[in-house]
RNA sequence: GGGCCCGUAGUCUAGUGGCUAUGACGUCGCCCUUACAAGGCGGAGGUCGCCGGUUCGAUUCCGGCCGGGCCCACCA
């Protein structure tokens, strides 16, 4: 017997390690900036550097490089760069954490110095997964190239981000404003709607008595913020509530204060809720705020910026929040004031990044106009080509949900600084040029005297920006927006964004905005939106919960390629969650050995030229495989590897090695010469071919093995090679099914009689449909006589 | 309270107004048949969530309900 031409026994992570080591030395998917080929860029989302990757981040980056990779095949000149987020909260606070200091009460330069320790010892875990995944990113060294790795905190990107402020102030779209907004007292800083999420918290829930004053009665009201009772402003029932009609226009003394607010019938008052009294404070939410502006009344701001109760809370005055709500209820319990405490469910808002209950403060900050974009976006939101379509709706309902505009400066440290000096004597604000990175609170104002006054002396601006302003503008990035050598004049936007779901609100929001205030247009073509992976069981996964998956854990264990099969046979990420199951990509392990065993036995024979005549089997597997060819065309295109992945994997196994290798086998040997030379080179032709064209196939989804395998039987590089195009047309006598039909009746026939498949079958009845393939037939199932029907 | 999505064998999944509902994993039985036992062959397993409607015919279209997930909203 010859030997096969695939010298190992089988796949494993060693070969892979071997090939992705040298496409990271060769860098073969370089982006071409001389290439006249149509542009097809990808807006990669960029981890944040100092979290362990997780398998969704492995997973759906598998599905953008197969994506990324069937283009190129497409003809396209692929931008697919990596980014690294490594700007704002997450660093500092885990800066925090580690060196167990508060950024914002030791020196600026010292909190730098800080975060950029953690950020040296952030490892590039993620880069080498990725890598090790087989991820095709354009290039896997930092720097500003286009394609080049990318960090958000270079001065580069941070060059861009100013100046993106910068033309957003010239145009009038940025103004700064006093207004009461979300406060995060764990971050220290104001933060936009976007970031605040609402959990399920067990409270308190009190009921607090006061007393009238004209009639000395005891009324009770319940409240989940007691602590508040000092800035309490007004008491309200709804008007159709007979039990309080009384009290309308009355007085109520506050407990514990003694201040005297008004009694009034108000439909904002929910008869079913507490004791249907209400005491509206400032602030227990947005609500109230809404309230007091629309009343006229006057707030009492109880708790300062640091997240403690200031002088205005009285006897509460420097506790935080959570202890002044313990000892006033304290307080009121030894005063006989609190006449019961049920414990309810409450929906609490709470900051996304830190989880720490949202207060509402009053401070000075900038903000960018949005509001009046309304309809601007949500026409944007209809432009775009949504994958899946449903995703579409998630974006329309939270541009329908904005109301105010979006804060964008936040009082931290590790951020970009927002770009600006203020004269000293007559406090007009200086913009520097855009193009350039600037720290105002570290270097000196870009101009010598205040155009306004002419004042000499200046003050930098010590506020960042959310972080959210830096992401909002990665398409203007790696397209190199207003940046020499830049591809954007070119292309005008970036032809996908792939996301998770859960930042539709902000980094799909806030990149469409930001993008659409700046070049007047929607800034891509298409965005994918992926569900998440979720455990076994179907549980999200969290540290806490113990059940996180590490990727390292699976490629050790399994290596890339069945990974990424498995992210493409699971199900469609864009429709549904993914349980991530070891038995299941342990099944799609199967099939990469299949592959390799089919190519292995293939590579026994030696390749020939293609025959002047194809037999009828030969042509027959060849159309079979057109479908696929046809499928895989249209279905790359629209992002989906799901339908085309089980279809290969099927054609792979069934018809393929079960049905058409059984049949053509004794052909490709001829060891007995029964079969002439002409014959045995359309067998032998024929099994190259299928493989040639599954593996082109196959390539974007399992781009390791159909490289080892092209390389060596065809000496070149399946990613450098066209995606295969639909096959000129033959007609086939009998159909797929009938065929399989057929061997499977002749196996059972077999089997029933307690023979083994190689002993000869003596008389068979065979549909006349299949004369033309007889030689194969006999010859594979061993036929002593056929009797055509 | 409003909105969106989902519901097909133990698990995952394809699919369509019409043949006996697709395929995989798992499971059971038999088999080392010379590429592959990480294999081959064969079998079991389903009222396509429930109830109505449209239709000659519904898993598919429509309405309602139940179950699961997500998002939004002023429940103190």
């Amino acid at each position: 017997m010859k030997e096969p031409k695939l010298k190992e026994k089988r796949w494993s992570k060693d070969i892979e390690k071997e090939i992705y080591l040298k496409w990271k030395e060769e860098e073969p998917y370089k982006f071409d900036l001389q290439s006249e080929n149509p542009v097809f860029s990808i807006d990669t989302p960029p981890p944040y550097v100092n979290m362990p990757v997780h398998i969704g981040h492995v997973t759906t980056y598998i599905l953008m490089d197969m994506m990324a990779r069937s283009r190129r095949m497409l003809g396209y000149n692929v931008l697919f760069p990596l980014g690294l987020d490594r700007n704002g909260l997450p660093i500092e606070m885990e800066a925090e954490k580690r060196f167990k200091v508060s950024l914002t009460k030791i020196s600026r330069k010292e909190a730098l110095k800080l975060c950029r320790k953690i950020l040296e010892e952030a490892s590039l875990a993620s880069v080498e997964s990725f890598l090790k995944c087989g991820i095709s990113f354009n290039s896997w060294k930092i720097g500003p190239g286009i394609g080049e790795i990318y960090l958000t905190d270079s001065d580069e990107y941070r060059a861009l981000t100013q100046a993106t402020f910068i033309e957003l102030w010239r145009k009038g779209l940025i103004y700064e404003a006093e207004r009461v907004n979300n406060f995060c007292p764990g971050c220290g800083t104001t933060i936009a709607d976007a970031e605040v999420v609402y959990e399920e918290k067990l409270t308190l829930f009190n009921y607090i008595k006061f007393k009238v004053k004209e009639t000395g009665e005891d009324i009770v009201i319940g409240t989940t913020r007691p602590e508040l009772l000092c800035s309490c402003a007004i008491i309200l029932f709804n008007p159709s509530d007979d039990r309080y009609k009384h009290l309308e226009g009355k007085t109520a003394i506050v407990p514990l204060y003694e201040k005297e607010v008004l009694i009034k019938a108000h439909p904002i008052a929910d008869p079913e809720k507490g004791t249907g009294l209400v005491m509206m404070c400032s602030f227990g939410d947005l609500t109230d705020v809404r309230f007091f502006r629309e009343m006229g009344l006057k707030p009492i701001i109880a708790i300062d910026s640091d997240g403690r109760m200031n002088e205005n809370s009285g006897f509460l005055f420097g506790l935080s929040v959570e202890e002044a709500r313990e000892k006033i209820i304290e307080e009121l319990k030894n005063k006989g004031l609190l006449v019961k405490q049920e414990k309810v469910m409450h929906r609490t808002p709470v900051c996304e990044r830190s989880g720490h209950p949202i207060e509402f403060i009053a401070l000075k900050e900038f903000y960018l106009k949005q509001v009046e974009f309304k309809e601007d976006m949500l026409e944007l939101a209809n432009q775009l080509n949504f994958f899946a379509p449903q995703s579409r709706q998630i974006l329309i309902d939270w541009i329908n949900s904005v109301s105010i505009d979006w804060p964008i400066s936040r009082r931290r440290v590790y951020a970009t600084e927002i770009p600006l000096w203020y004269c000293k004597s007559c406090g007009e604000a200086i913009l520097p040029e855009p193009g350039k990175y600037y720290q105002p609170w570290n270097e000196p104002a870009p101009v010598e005297k205040c155009p306004k006054c002419g004042g000499k002396e200046f003050v930098g601006e010590e506020r960042v920006f959310d972080t959210w302003f830096d992401s909002s503008i990665t398409p203007l990035y790696i397209l190199g927006w207003h940046r020499p050598g830049g591809i954007f004049d070119r292309v005008k936007r970036c032809s996908l964004r792939p996301q998770g779901k859960e930042i539709i609100r902000t980094w799909l929001y806030y990149t469409l905005l930001k993008c659409y205030l700046l070049t007047g247009e929607r800034i891509f073509d298409d965005v994918w939106v992926n569900f998440h992976i979720v455990d076994e069981k179907g549980y999200k996964m969290s540290k806490s919960k113990g059940n996180v998956i590490k990727p390292e854990e699976l490629l050790d264990r399994f290596g890339a390629e069945p990974i990424r099969l498995w992210a493409a046979v699971e199900g469609d990420i864009t429709k549904t969650d993914f349980k991530c199951s070891f038995e299941r990509i342990g099944g799609a392990a199967k099939t990469i050995t299949k592959l390799w065993n089919v190519a292995r036995f293939i590579s026994i024979f030696d390749k020939c030229d293609k025959p002047e005549k194809l037999c009828m089997l030969d042509k027959w597997i060849l159309q079979e495989l057109n479908k696929l060819i046809k499928l895989a065309r249209k279905s790359y295109g629209k992002y989906d590897f799901h339908v085309p992945a089980i279809k290969l994997r099927h054609f792979l196994w069934e018809t393929f090695a079960s049905h058409y290798v059984e049949l053509v086998k004794r052909r490709a040997y001829n060891s007995e010469g029964e079969f002439s030379q002409a014959e045995q080179r359309s067998a032998i032709w024929t099994l190259y071919e299928c493989l040639r064209l599954m593996l082109l196939l196959f390539a974007p989804i399992l781009p390791m093995i159909s490289y080892r395998i092209y390389s060596v039987l065809f000496g070149k590089d399946v990613h450098k090679e066209s995606f295969p195009s639909e096959l000129p047309k033959e007609e086939i006598p009998f159909s797929t099914e009938q065929l399989i039909e057929l061997n499977k009746n002749i196996w059972k026939k077999k089997k029933d009689a307690g023979i083994s498949l190689k002993d000869p079958l003596n008389k068979f009845e065979i549909p006349k449909e299949f004369k033309e393939i007889e030689k194969d037939l006999t010859s594979c199932h061993n036929l002593r006589e056929v009797v055509w029907v």
